[in-house]
RNA sequence: GCGGGAGUAGCUCAGUUGGUAGAGCGUCAGCCUUCCAAGCUGAUGGUCGCCGGUUCGAACCCGGUCUCCCGCUCCA
């Protein structure tokens, strides 16, 4: 099977058992959203779950909020989304590629300056040692005109971008002759300003409304609670605040099932750091972010770090976790080294004194934070596609099998009678009932036993518990085990104990 | 946004040169059956993605549009 094969089969089998719908169907679908159906939202649930547990409960220095997808719009330009999520872009009509507009420009004037230098460096060879470069720049005619080139580029630049002037930035690029470096010609559409962020509207009546964005991403969340979170719960630095939390951005391209989604769930930590500590926090979070990954029994070839070499405009380290999709390994989670950017913006923009007393050292100081940032869609797609095979059985059948691990999968336990008669049915309900508060259990009396198999299987079930005859007389029952097909008979009792073992958690840590 | 491919039942697909929409699986109701799907009977289910045009007549031809997949592009 080819990998765009299996991701077919992937995306298929999430809608044919109930894991994922395309929003809106009936109304054709709405581009890049996707809903989740019973199974699904189990499934997703369970991992936000394990993920809480891990980065939460297990720690006692790391508290969880939920702060609203509604804030204050000052926010966004304190956190540089306003500037970073806003581009005008422009496409070259023969090349058909797209670029940034203010790019080209800042590239054409880098191109200039680079002439600048040329010149620089050939007066410097005719004059040798007494070259003065001081007043070559401000006597040669030709190093002028250049100087005075970039001024006038920088003039038209800067009042076009602070204007929001589409028609202005078009007109530069036209009046430079600026070629697309592929095509290499000047065949431009027009300059379209593209903005990342949601805009929505707080107020009812039209005319006092104010402008507001759903948030790009979870962690400013935490960031303007920093103070609330760390006077109420007394935490001391280090600390970390945790959230769950939808974020929403108007991607240009949105592909790849719900690997890129307008509407998008994230699982956030920023961690609260002494200043020069944060390398070994850094690092530590990256051993500590892959151990959990692993600890859901993923083959480690499917992971892999991938370092930023290009560092967004708030870190000095970062880094990708990426998984071996479908379609190939792309960002999973991503581990940030973000430094105090954005507690000491929000004390910028807010004029709210934003520090932490240490009083170990009797200083006080802006945070540093680390942060690690996965997205849950994207976690969800790691696993079921990962999980979902096509298994050669040695009668020459296949079975349709969802190896989830075992924490994560949507139902726990499914109780079989293997016949809907001779009383059956009856105990396999006291067995439910006795269940179902502690475990998702689904009961099945429809269909051959095997067949019933075969359906778990397919949902990733991964024990069955089969009432027959003995079970009536003398209480024991079969425990069916997905991954492996063995079926083993016990008592009730030791059958819950069997499936507790397999439940438990702890198991990662211990590594 | 550009290029390529696709869209018919829940799923996989057939549907002849244009003539009232089919199969298998699934689902549901039964029957049969004591442990790994594909025994039996019956039923449910589709304005053929949507809109328009051509035609006596369109799933099929033409135009537009929406959605999905792949590549490019973009990406905190």
């Amino acid at each position: 099977m080819t990998s765009e094969e299996k991701f077919k089969k992937v995306i298929s089998h999430a809608k044919e058992y109930g894991f994922i719908f395309p929003s809106s169907e009936i109304y054709d679908g709405l581009s890049a959203v996707y809903d989740y159906g019973q199974n699904g939202a189990e499934l997703k649930n369970n991992i936000k779950d394990y993920w809480l547990k891990a980065m939460v409960q297990l720690n006692d220095n790391i508290v969880n909020i939920d702060s609203a997808i509604l804030m204050h719009p000052t926010i966004w330009k304190a956190s540089g989304h306003v500037d970073a999520f806003n581009d005008p872009l422009i496409d070259n009509k023969d090349s058909k590629k797209r670029y940034r507009a203010d790019v080209l420009i800042e590239d054409h004037i880098t191109k200039i300056e680079g002439k600048i230098e040329k010149e620089i460096n050939k007066a410097q060879k005719r004059f040798g040692k007494n070259f003065d470069k001081e007043q070559f720049i401000k006597t040669s005619p030709r190093v002028l005109q250049y100087y005075d080139k970039i001024k006038s580029i920088y003039n038209h630049f800067s009042k076009a971008l602070e204007e929001d002037d589409l028609i202005g930035l078009k007109n530069i690029i036209e009046d430079l002759e600026i070629v697309c470096p592929v095509s290499g010609s000047k065949n431009w559409t027009d300059v379209k300003q593209f903005n990342l962020m949601f805009g929505t509207k707080l107020g009812a009546s039209s005319e006092s409304a104010m402008d507001l964005y759903l948030r790009p991403e979870t962690a400013q969340g935490i960031f303007v609670n920093f103070l609330n979170v760390q006077k109420t719960s007394r935490l001391k630095i280090p600390f970390g605040i945790a959230q769950i939390g939808k974020a929403f951005r108007n991607e240009i391209v949105a592909r790849q099932f719900i690997f890129r989604m307008r509407e998008f769930e994230q699982m956030e930590m920023q961690f609260f750091i002494k200043p020069g500590t944060q390398k070994e926090w850094y690092e530590k979070w990256k051993e500590t972010r892959l151990k959990w990954h692993l600890s859901l029994g993923i083959k480690k070839e499917n992971y892999r770090f991938h370092d930023h070499e290009k560092l967004a405009h708030y870190a000095d380290a970062a880094c990708d976790i990426e998984f071996n999709f479908p379609f190939g390994f792309k960002e999973l989670e991503g581990i940030h080294s973000r430094t105090d950017f954005d507690l000491s913006n929000h004390e910028k923009f807010s004029s709210k004194k934003i520090k932490y007393f240490d009083s170990q050292i009797n200083e006080s100081y802006t945070p540093y934070v680390i942060e690690t940032s996965i997205g849950v869609d994207r976690m969800f797609l790691a696993v079921f596609s990962n999980s979902l095979e096509e298994e050669s059985l040695p009668d020459n059948s296949t079975r349709t099998v969802l190896k989830l691990p075992v924490i994560l999968a949507p139902i726990k336990i499914a109780i079989l009678p293997l016949l809907k008669k001779d009383g059956l049915p009856e105990l396999s309900k006291k067995i439910l009932d006795k269940l179902k508060w502690d475990y998702k259990v689904v009961y099945d009396e429809k269909d051959a036993i095997g067949r019933r198999y075969r359906r778990q299987d397919a949902l990733g079930t991964p024990f069955c518990i089969t009432v027959d005859h003995q079970s009536v007389s003398d209480g024991t029952v079969t425990i069916r085990y997905r991954d492996s097909m063995v079926q083993e008979r016990a008592s009730v009792h030791e059958v819950i104990s069997k499936i507790q073992s397999n439940l438990n958690i702890k198991s990662w840590l211990k590594t």
